[in-house]
DNA sequence: GACGTAACAGCCGTTACATCA
DNA sequence: ATTGATGTAACGGCTGTTACG
């Protein structure tokens, strides 16, 4: 299954920082990246050399790969075992050989990185991408045995599925970021315009001299109440003040009269598309019907 | 039990490269 | 052909967790 670039990716909520009314600041100080300082081939360079020669770039060395398919999870004769050593989670091939040290090497290898500071990068096929998601969608996460055998699966290195994998979990989390930010600008005109009604509302009774029996017929004025837990407002119509919670009402129990608003999850949206926001934010935050 | 340490995983901020308009 | 914007693979650094001595 292939997944397009807009299917996969396509959102956007055009949400500027000043349209959000946030503000997002950006570090520009430059990274200090250490310098290269390995005088053999990187990865990069190996690769490029490789790629000249026309092998597929993306495909594991030999010894990985031989390595990662003894250990392979879906092979029934695999003899990967997790070790919890120590809260060190270990992870050994049948000869007792540590084969999770792809984190390390992969750093390792950033140490060599080449002279000149470049490094390829490899686009990942629409295949490969395709299968990443999938399997992203069943888990966010990645045991090592996962791991290997999603690589294996894919012709990755398993530091190349590690990496995909935690873009892909800051990824969701941007736009959930974006989605909530969205959402709480929402919030903040709702309660702007409300804000701007009951001040109207306010400087009306002031001015006006009312007769008693006028102000029966008024409906009668909103009254908001603030939950000493948790802050929250709540909104009442009702003439008669709400009764205050107890003063050590546990914050559960506070919540059932203070409830959140619903706060629309990207996770919980088909494929990327948070789009349903603002009909959900409508509901969650319409204004109390005055009757 | 408290503490220091090692190994690891995940996140964050950033860089560098590929692609496209 | 060039260029700026955008997406993303890859990196280093940091932090939290876990178990051991």
């Amino acid at each position: 299954m292939l997944i397009d670039k807009d299917q996969d990716l396509g959102l956007s909520l055009g949400l500027s920082s000043s349209e959000a009314g946030c503000s997002l600041q950006l570090n520009l100080m430059p990274s200090s990246s250490p310098p290269p300082t390995a005088l053999c081939l990187t990865q990069s360079e190996q690769r490029t050399v490789l790629a000249s020669q026309g092998i597929d770039v993306n495909r594991a060395p030999m010894a990985e790969i031989e390595i990662e398919e003894d250990a392979g999870a879906s092979s029934p004769n695999s003899t990967v075992s997790t070790e919890n050593y120590g809260g060190k989670r270990r992870y050994y091939a049948g000869g007792g050989e540590e084969i999770d040290g792809d984190r390390a090497c992969s750093r390792g290898v950033s140490d060599e990185e080449d002279g000149d500071g470049s490094r390829k990068k490899l686009r990942l096929s629409k295949d490969q991408a395709a299968i990443l998601e999938e399997s992203f969608k069943e888990n966010n996460t990645l045991n090592p045995k996962q791991k290997l055998a999603l690589a294996n699966k894919l012709n990755l290195r398993p530091r190349q599925v590690e990496v995909w994998f935690q873009n892909r979990r800051a990824r969701t989390k941007l736009k959930q970021t974006e989605v909530d930010c969205e959402f709480l600008k929402l919030c903040c005109e709702n309660l702007t315009e409300e804000n701007r009604r009951l001040q109207k509302e306010v400087q009306e009774l002031r001015s006006l001299k009312l007769s008693p029996p006028f102000f029966m017929h008024m409906t009668p004025p909103t009254t908001l109440t603030m939950c000493p837990s948790c802050e929250r407002i709540a909104v009442s119509n009702s003439t008669a003040p709400p009764p205050p919670p107890p003063a050590k009402l546990p914050r559960s129990d506070m919540h059932q009269l203070f409830p959140r608003p619903v706060r629309p999850p990207v996770a919980a949206i088909p494929g990327w598309a948070p789009i349903v926001l603002r009909s959900s934010f409508l509901n969650a935050t319409a204004k109390p019907q005055r009757s």
